[in-house]
RNA sequence: CGGGGAGUGGCGCAGUCUGGUAGCGCAUUCGACUGGGGGUCGAAAGGUCGGAGGUUCAAAUCCUCUCUCCCCGACCA
């Protein structure tokens, strides 16, 4: 992409608006624009970023063995007279009126769709296990929307639902989805650090919020120092199993949101707590039969016995965690991309357009990238070399190349770490090579 | 929903107390010079001062109502 066509309005100043981090650099990198309190436009640069952790989460989600489905945002009020949540969920849910005057409302979150859809299909034990996931807009009418896209009204989220005969395999789907949870997390280039979560009114200890450290987190958190450095290998395990061991193990360090924090094991614990603030981004939990039976979705099972339909839900924050990984990563500059979600995969900064030997090398080192399968951003500007060095800091690009009339005369440009600020000067071949592993 | 703050060119702000017909920086357009960390000079364009009503010879400024946004708290993925 060159920077002269593509639609990226950038601001020098802070907008007014923006208290938090990610959220000022989210305005400022041209990513996001308000509509109203607590809604966004994605532009370009946001919303590349928005799809590539998207496709992150569904590529743990089908791994994990659930299925894609795609659910309406609006829905009927039926449905949540049905499971009696509807005079519960108050002011949040966003109701709407059709012309016929039937009560509708913008989804706030699908357990009745999901559980209507699969009631009224599966009638047997042989049709479960099942999980079924989507991704899609939801809308929770806050009151007082804050930090940007991190606490927005309307958000893009995954949610997944788990379908199972019994509570063992209600047990597995849910460690399945704590395991794929951990995966995506470490992919996205984050530490998420699953912790207790209050399991509301089915108990027991199947509820578990991931939660990332930083300063602007919305609640208070404690752990123990160890979760904070646990390197499992994820990667290894196989998707398949039931993975019991794993998730005990992580689960065997205290770790705790707020309202779960046990202060007799915190002292317990000595120098070995942390007390931090955290940003929820995911949150699986268990609820048993609580729809299911609301909602008449039984099956049969082997000995021709109605039970129950056993539930899980399983929501990752899409749209927060694009706020969410900005406050974890970033400098005074900008942004700091991890690898895996940045919008681009390099930026080229031609530091003096209209020169023909650096229009040359750029376009040559910009082909060469896009032939081997890299996105990259040309800044191909008439612009002074500050504007151009101070936008794509901002912007966050994992690596620079810097191509200009003083480098190319020793035949050199240089390449930028985003992350560790360091340059080194090499040749175009040797910085493409380093960039795409084999010689441009 | 309680408490606080703010709406003035695209962005950031001054002007409001003490009414006299709107200004600064950045950005934008044109020209020239410049060119490795947000340039310089010259010219230009852009605002019914959130909206409605009122007071007045005269309202960004005073009064009333209203809308929106932000912050703290309660609440929440």
């Amino acid at each position: 992409m060159r920077l002269t066509e593509f639609f990226m309005p950038t601001l020098k100043e802070n907008p007014n608006e923006a208290q938090i981090v990610s959220h000022r650099f989210m305005l400022r990198a041209g990513m996001i624009r308000q509509s109203s309190a607590g809604i966004y436009s994605w532009l370009p640069l946001g919303h590349r970023v928005l799809k590539k952790i998207e496709q992150i989460v569904r590529e743990e989600q089908d791994r994990a063995g659930a299925q894609e489905l795609l659910m309406p945002t609006i829905q009927p009020a039926e449905i949540w007279r049905e499971s009696g949540r509807y005079d519960d969920y108050g002011k949040e849910m966003l109701r709407i009126t059709d012309r016929h005057d039937r009560d509708m409302l913008y989804g706030p979150t699908n357990e009745e769709l999901i559980t209507e859809i699969f009631r009224d299909s599966v009638r047997s034990y042989r049709d479960l296990p099942k999980m079924l996931y989507h991704i899609q807009w939801k809308f929770r009418d806050e009151v007082r929307p804050r930090f940007g896209i991190m606490r927005g009204r309307e958000f893009l989220m995954k949610d997944c639902y788990s379908f199972d005969l019994d509570y063992d395999g209600a047990r597995r789907a849910y460690n399945r989805m704590f395991v794929a949870y951990l995966r995506t997390f470490q992919r996205l280039g984050l530490k998420a650090i699953p912790m207790a979560a209050d399991p509301g009114p089915i108990g027991g200890d199947m509820s578990h919020e991931f939660m990332i450290l930083a300063e602007t987190g919305e609640s208070e958190v404690a752990c123990h120092i160890n979760l904070l450095d646990l390197d499992i290998d994820l990667m290894g395990l196989d998707p398949k199993g039931d993975m019991q061991s794993t998730v005990d193990s992580l689960t065997s360090y205290y770790a705790a949101t707020d309202e779960k924090r046990d202060p007799a094991i915190e002292a317990g614990l000595g120098d070995d707590l942390t007390v931090a603030r955290g940003i929820e981004v995911g949150h699986i939990f268990y609820f048993g039969t609580k729809y299911s039976v609301a909602m008449n979705a039984y099956v049969n099972n082997e000995k021709g016995d109605k039970v129950a339909i056993e539930m899980g839900s399983y929501g990752i924050g899409v749209s927060r965690l694009v706020g969410g990984i900005i406050e974890a990563s970033h400098d005074d500059d900008g942004i700091i991309w991890p690898e895996a979600v940045a919008p681009f995969d390099a930026g080229i900064i031609n530091l003096r357009s209209g020169d023909e030997k650096c229009d040359a090398a750029s376009e040559e080192i910009y082909l060469k990238l896009g032939n081997a399968g890299k996105d990259a951003l040309i800044d191909d500007r008439d612009q002074r070399g500050g504007v151009k060095f101070a936008d794509m800091d901002l912007i966050g690009l994992p690596w620079q190349i810097i191509v200009g009339p003083r480098g190319l005369e020793n035949g050199v440009v240089e390449l930028k770490s985003r992350a560790s600020g360091e340059r080194e000067e090499m040749s175009i071949d040797a910085a493409l090579n380093k960039l795409t592993g084999s010689v441009g």
